[in-house]
DNA sequence: ATTAGCACTCGAAAGGAAAGAGTGCCAACA
DNA sequence: TGTTGGCACTCTTTCCTTTCGAGTGCTAAT
């Protein structure tokens, strides 16, 4: 166990240096901290945390700075859960309800807004499982041409143009929606087996081909939406950070994040939503996130829709701050994709912060 | 008039220092072009051309870099037209096979393949125009949901669904499906007029408002197909050129772009297909790309569908490698957004590179 | 246990010298 | 008249040394 003045000397240490991005010194922390105590005495303390392993000296002679082990201790247990100001809150929540239209957009929408709100790269991905189809149309155009109209399980429609070499009799374009409106709906993209496509074929009495191209798209729909989709904004913010000034550094890890970078563990789902995860340093998988830091927000919008919200950054990040804002913008889409229609807003959710306590 | 010697002087100044990024002295040029002359000679070429302007010194002692006006003459007289290898071209077309789906997800696939081969950063730009719905279909769910499905004149399909909060007979929706095809088939956005939905909402004696949805729904999918629609991928290319290896100034303009910064000048219309446009540095309009340079190939891919692609970079650009690279590209994009099915390929529109003439 | 004091360390900043690339110009030359 | 070798000159880049100062660690006093 640390002591209780050790771990406010450890926060004082984090949140200037969170501030200035410079190693901070005793006298600093003595004049700053309100414990009554000399800068003396702050040293001798500054020497434990060292040895303790929560802060370290980039050279003999210069002030402290937090190591990773540092940082999750004031994650896990120092850092006082932020809340934001009501109006930050409203204006938040105003800036959102701006944008939603379709979810693709609104994706890549809320990653932008993580993006300004946080002046971190953000990052935005959405899974969707179990996938239906509610309801299948085809809307006849000429011989050659049809239309199919699909309604999934989450109420999205997609729509496809498709052009025959051949010609197709109406009534069987009108006999093969029938079908496929009762074969094929409810039915997750496993159970498109090419038995049930075989039988449907021969039920429409088809010869042409024609209920092949649809059960492919029928196929093409229910993999595409469950497909995550993601969005990345804003990399150039990471040009602002200090840590970032070396151009080959940034420009690795912005290499790393456009190019769909892996920011999650892979073990870990995103189940838990409403959660904060925090990922510092050594603790992300991968290589080129080793020295940053990712903070993450989970979300689910119901109908098997989950995602997840998050920004990359320096480890000197200020956690508090970004996990205020990304659990109220996680929340907002919870309850706008999911439902539909807002319920009462004002209501955040609990900022439950979690992260990998494994070894390190 | 320029002498026949000294253009070789400029074109070798120019295409040593793309290669180098550092300022090129008379010596290199001495052994590398094949003018059998000295490097004194050479000197005094370089001092002229840099009194008339297409050359400039860094300071006394220094090599002699090309000033924007040098780089012109060099885009518009000297540069040898690029013409790639079959190996590269055919390699640019595959790549670009494998990439074609929906309009807007092509448009974004194509900037990152720009960007990819160029190592620039790249933007893709298309406009519709004059676009008007060809089809027009209500699918009647249940009493209180309907899905609209437009087809429009350049063959796309749009949808939505629509929940009332008030029942709506079957019947209804089918009288408007059938006004709707044929009231507002084959007009523009304009001609929807208030007039048109009343007489619409009359004929149909709708007295539910239903009317006024669909015709909203026909306005929104009009105005949204006109809408431009951009992409910009690879910013962080910018990063490994050496002219922005200091963090501020690639901040700045990878703000700009990706702030959706326009790089066309705003009376330059997109009308010449096939054409590449060159900017360079001051004659970009944008305060931001006054030291930056942009290379644009614009498309047409018929149905009043036309567009652009380009990529921004220093000012010391391959622009040869470049214009080739954008003119197969966009002359790629004509034939496939175009007729819908590619045809004969192998051949490359011309490069006819143009650029801003005007006073400088 | 805390604190004042002080010698010490080490990086960052400032100054200066040397190196080197490249020019400009002059005088010789074809 | 255009070209060339030669050479002094200029200016940046690099490297070394010195100085400066922030911050430490330790000791002795409280």
């Amino acid at each position: 166990m640390i002591s209780e003045r050790k771990k406010k000397i450890l926060a004082a240490v984090i949140d200037e240096y969170v501030r200035t991005a410079e190693p901070v010194g005793s006298k600093a922390i003595a004049s700053k901290a309100g414990l009554g105590c000399s800068s003396a005495t702050i040293r001798n303390e500054l020497a434990e945390l060292v040895s303790l392993g929560y802060l370290e000296q980039p050279h003999t002679s210069a002030g402290r700075v937090p190591t990773p082990m540092g940082y999750r201790m004031y994650v896990n247990e120092l850092m006082e859960k932020q809340r934001l100001s009501l109006e930050e809150t409203e204006d938040i929540n105003r800036r959102m309800n701006q944008k939603l239209r379709e979810l693709d957009d609104t994706i890549s929408d809320v990653s932008r807004l993580a993006s300004q709100l946080t002046d971190y790269p953000a990052l935005a991905l959405t899974t969707r499982t179990a996938v239906t189809i509610k309801r299948f149309d085809i809307i006849y155009v000429d011989a050659n041409t049809f239309i199919i109209v699909v309604m999934l399980s989450d109420n999205t429609v997609k729509n496809k143009l498709v052009k025959l070499p051949v010609s197709v009799d109406q009534k069987l374009v009108q006999r093969l929606s029938a079908l496929f409106n009762s074969g094929f709906t409810g039915i997750t993209e496993e159970a498109v087996t090419p038995l049930l496509i075989n039988s449907t074929e021969r039920a429409a009495d088809d010869t042409m081909g024609v209920t092949s191209v649809i059960a492919a798209f029928a196929i093409e729909v229910l993999t595409e939406a469950q497909t995550p989709t993601a969005s990345i904004s804003g990399e150039n913010r990471l040009l602002s950070q200090p840590e970032f000034r070396d151009p080959d550094k940034a420009h690795r890890l912005m290499g790393y994040l456009s190019g769909g970078g892996y920011i999650l563990p892979p073990n870990e789902s995103m189940d838990a939503a409403g959660e904060i995860k925090v990922l510092i340093g050594p603790e992300n998988v991968a290589e080129e996130l080793k020295d940053s830091s990712v903070v993450i927000a989970t979300y689910d919008a119901g109908d098997n829709t989950k995602g997840m919200i998050g920004v990359v950054g320096p480890t000197r990040m200020d956690y508090s701050a970004v996990a205020a804002k990304l659990s109220i913008l996680a929340a907002g889409l919870s309850r706008r994709l999911g439902s539909g229609e807002a319920p009462p807003e004002g209501m955040h959710n609990k900022l439950i912060i979690k992260g990998d306590t494994g070894n390190e």
